[in-house]
DNA sequence: AATAAAATTTAGACTAGTCTAAAAATATTT
DNA sequence: AAATATTTTTAGACTAGTCTAAATTTTATT
């Protein structure tokens, strides 16, 4: 029997670990998890004690086979409720992580494959995220970061790093979108910023933004 | 704040005392919980600091308004996420009740609200229970229990009493579900136990069964 | 290589919710 | 009205998860 305490720290290591591929600090872990470093070392004791992170004094912790399925599951269950929300229940795409990081804690399988079916098993979540099927697999998104893309070529929109409900809403003001197609026009090197051409405006964009929007060529 | 433990307590009183009418015993409440007189108490007296109950030692206790006000918005919620199982995922009236225990505890109005309007404001849920709505309203449904309908007449099945799977399966095996049309043939005073005509065959219910299932005459 | 800084762990305490065992109050029976 | 049985409460202990403060280990700087 796993807590739900227990599946957010999992979770938040998976992350943190790259898709726990690497190892993952202590303190990382008590900025995500908004709590102490000590409490974060009760926990990573107690993972691994339940075989579900590997963990030595001082080196940092990652997770196990047993781990990375728990982190999956969640992560699969969490994006699908992002996905009802906006299809079925007229939520928009700033207003669902927070509510599913509730609805991920959900625990029925059944629950979980029907939702699926019935949202005709979506590929990605409402912020460009892959979801993961039943069995755990998810295939990986090429994309690159507004930050990283060449002048002169024009990209897709198809993901966010940040689902800030404040990093959401500006791109809805600025009219940005997953899908929507944007032309790199001008990087600055005076701040890093970006200036875009959208359909019909070009819009400058802070580096911080460049940071969280992710991009595919097309 | 209130935790999810409080909020079972709270539905626990409101379900024994009759909708919060009457007083509710310590045992009671520790049997449908599934706890200890001892850790009644201390959570009673706690729901009593909060303004949730009244309480006097050795008394019983009773839920306040604001008491009344939680636990008709759980109800609210455990039975719309009860039709949309059924309606929307495919569940079985016998698979829902379980996982409803658990969506009822998602603290967020905008969904609540949004999935009632989309499932178009249902009256009743899967159990002919009915549905509060968005101010804590919701009709009386006139009915009585099967053991005291009168031989001879004619009514409708409309409710259940007890919601376990092995009840409602037993009333799947034998073709009885809501808007069912029974007319009671026999009472016998041996065992109370009560016969009954469906569409093409007569039955024999058990006195058991005959207390779990609402009828309303036609 | 020694020292300082940063990261991590330990020790001990706190809250929510639970338990057992014993004490107190209430209800029932004689 | 006393004795007995039942119900309820109290006292003290336990677990999960958290905290602060102090100790330890690792990393960075001189
Ligand atoms: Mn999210
Ligand atoms: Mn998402
Ligand atoms: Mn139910
Ligand atoms: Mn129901």
């Amino acid at each position: 029997m796993i807590t739900l305490t227990e599946e957010n720290y999992i979770k938040a290591i998976y992350h943190l670990g790259s898709n726990g591929d690497t190892s993952v600090n202590t303190n990382a872990i008590a900025e995500v998890m908004q709590t102490k470093a000590s409490s974060v070392t009760d926990m990573i004791k107690k993972l691994s004690e339940k075989n579900y992170a590997d963990y030595k004094k001082y080196q940092g912790v990652t997770l196990t086979e047993a781990g990375r399925v728990v982190a999956v599951n969640i992560i699969r269950k969490h994006r699908l409720w992002e996905v009802f929300l906006v299809e079925k229940l007229n939520f928009s795409w700033d207003e669902v992580h927070e509510v599913a990081e509730h609805l991920e804690h959900i625990k029925s399988e059944k629950l979980i494959n029907q939702l699926d079916a019935f949202l005709e098993f979506p590929k990605h979540d409402p912020h460009g995220d892959p979801i993961p099927d039943k069995e755990g697999n998810f295939q990986h998104i090429e994309k690159i970061i507004l930050a990283k893309a060449e002048v002169g070529s024009t990209y897709k929109c198809v993901g966010v790093d940040d689902d800030s409900s404040s990093f959401l809403k500006y791109l809805d003001s600025n009219k940005i979108a997953l899908g929507t197609i944007i032309t790199i026009k001008h990087r600055e090197p005076y701040d890093n910023s970006i200036k875009i051409a959208l359909e019909n405006t070009e819009i400058v964009v802070s580096q911080n933004v460049a940071k969280n929007l992710y991009l595919k060529k097309v």
